[in-house]
DNA sequence: CCCAGATTTAGAATTAGTCTAAATCTAGCA
DNA sequence: TGCTAGATTTAGACTAATTCTAAATCTGGG
């Protein structure tokens, strides 16, 4: 269970495939989703399958290695940040932007309490419009 | 454009069906997905069709009557609760609970600052563990 | 070298939601 | 009253994201 151990564990089952994928949403500033991540990855590894990328994007979530982000809008997205962080989404495109607030995560034993849940995070959503989009 | 005049456009609109679904919304202390919105609405009004719920429930949306709340696992659940709030989702099983936290509002200028978005709104989700999951 | 267990593959299946075209309803008006 | 245009509803086809399945492949230990 020592961080090490589980460290070398989790190297032991990178297999190419969930190498690749991981190679792939390292490799991006966004946030792909999961048919971006296939077409990316099969310029590498041009046999591999849709299910392996889902298989792959489960593995490396449970290692720790990516985060999903499930915002409406159809398709989950991945991202390389493991820090906690909030998010802020555009109202006219779309594009979903990381940023942090330290202030959001000190909301949250407060948040715990009124909800009386047993906390575990918090995260923040900013909706609006995102500086591309508020120039056009 | 006054607010007495969008009133009375809503409510020139408001079908049976679209009744039918503001009142099954409004019934129910939780966040319904369309799909048991339409179960629910069907027992009033046994030939509503499926697609007629979604129709309603994109109505009532724009009317500002109901919430939509996309989060992951699936579909998206409505909500009767119009005013800014602030969820909690349980980790075990998956229930989904409204709470507002003021704090989290005065929280939006610093988002839009860090993250240079013209802010439209924010909110702020907590994942944890809920009381009754707790308690097993 | 061989086996058991894990992984990958292709494609079928499932689920949420949207689209389409025909049927139905409704308000305004000759 | 009776008609028509426009809006709404309906059933079912369709799409997109994701999961499932079963067979093929790979890998490490004996």
């Amino acid at each position: 269970m020592s961080p090490a151990r589980e460290n070398r564990k989790t190297e032991e089952k990178l297999t190419p495939q969930r190498d690749a994928v991981l190679q792939v949403i390292r490799a991006r500033e966004d946030h792909p989703t999961a048919n971006e991540i296939f077409q990316a990855a099969r310029l590498q590894l041009p046999t591999i399958s849709y299910a392996t990328v889902y298989n792959s994007l489960r593995f490396l979530k449970e290692a720790g290695l990516v985060h999903e982000i499930k915002f409406g809008d159809g398709a989950s997205r991945y991202d390389r940040e493991m820090e906690r962080h909030d998010h802020a989404i555009c109202n006219d495109c779309g594009k979903l932007v990381d940023f942090d607030l330290p202030e959001a995560a000190q909301l949250m034993s407060a948040a715990a309490r009124k909800s009386k849940f047993k906390a575990a995070s918090v995260h923040l959503t900013l909706r609006g419009v995102c500086p591309d989009c508020r120039k056009a």
